[in-house]
DNA sequence: ACTTTTGAATAAAGTACAATATTCTAATAT
DNA sequence: ATATTAGAATATTGTACTTTATTCAAAAGT
């Protein structure tokens, strides 16, 4: 938590001189007194800090990431109906949300695909949607995955059906592909979720 | 980028004891020469690392932060069709995505509301999809907006009409809901995108 | 000649220290 | 009596230094 924003600027830190006559003899002002002193969690964090090592590359994104306050999770709300009277926000929260953590469970095995066409609509998957896409997970029948097709990455359903694989789109108004040589098709991986723009 | 994961465990740091004769005179062993030492990139990070302070509550998350390659920046592909041979896959990236960017635009006005219902399912919204919502944006008609009517967060389309308060199901089997009374309904935000699972 | 041992060399990692910033109040001035 | 100032107290912050880890090759052993 952040309590104050104090820049790390000297107010006035030189003492002013003093004001006029000359020969200021270093008379003892001030004294021992308890409570004196800077007051802890006045810092830039308003909490105590350690020297921690970290790579030079990272130093600047960590710094941000810090400044911005860590990971950004969020709050998760759910629709679900109340307990009976007028609620406030709390009887719907779920709990707390950070989208890396819910949609990329392998980091090293996601990548993303931005959807052309409207084969998968069925599916919950339009034009310009972002597919969020697991390389880990096994192409199993049913699932929907991202293949490489003469050159092209396409979206559909993966059906294994008697010896025979076929993908198949969600939109009727599109036929089903037979893939003869399995080799000319390169599964790149699984759909895991959709990303879409209301 | 990170060459290797070398534990900080020490392998065998205390030199084991002369194996057996008394008195080993400390007789010049080694010497000067160009090149010992232990060389550069080999620690923990693959790369020369600084002390950075930081305050102690993050310093955990922070250490997540950086073991796992700091930002989840992952590649985008798109399906678009490619320039006309089979392609790799270069041919395909758009560039790459962090999540969090790209649907949390403003982090302190955003939160997450899970679905329940099929209200808006002509919306592209499912049963158990989750909605990024966000506060800071204006309620304006024909936006999809979260209200909360009678205790309960509802997700619909806005209307303003002739000076009436409309929400907008997009499912044919639900019928508007006509706002007679503004006060008792109040706009939580607007929804920005639809995360859904295949 | 080949293998093993051992200390030198040097980077990495953690921590202690010095310098800085900030606040409080007694002493001084008005 | 009230306002101002200087110094004491103490947390913060950056960095220097110590300790640890690792590799290299000379010396010793086989």
């Amino acid at each position: 938590m952040k309590k104050n924003s104090v820049s790390p600027i000297p107010l006035n830190p030189t003492p002013l001189k003093n004001t006029s006559s000359a020969d200021t003899k270093a008379s003892g002002r001030g004294g021992a007194r308890p409570g004196a002193g800077r007051p802890a969690g006045q810092g830039q964090y308003g909490e105590p800090t350690k020297p921690v090592r970290l790579p030079v590359s990272m130093i600047d994104e960590v710094m941000d990431y810090v400044a911005t306050g860590g990971r950004q999770s969020l709050p998760l709300f759910s629709c679900a109906v109340a307990a009976g009277f007028p609620s406030p926000a709390d009887d719907h929260l779920e709990g707390s949300l950070d989208l890396n953590d819910y949609l990329v469970k392998h980091p090293a095995a996601t990548f993303f695909v931005r959807v052309s066409g409207d084969s998968m609509i069925k599916a919950g998957i339009h034009e310009n949607d972002i597919l969020v896409v697991d390389r880990s997970l096994e192409p199993r029948h049913g699932k929907v995955i991202i293949a490489a097709l003469d050159g092209q990455l396409t979206v559909k359903r993966l059906h294994h059906k008697s010896g025979k694989t076929m993908l198949m789109p969600e939109n009727d108004r599109y036929a089903p592909i037979v893939v003869s040589d399995e080799a000319s098709m390169v599964i790149w991986g699984v759909v895991t979720n959709v990303i879409h723009s209301v």
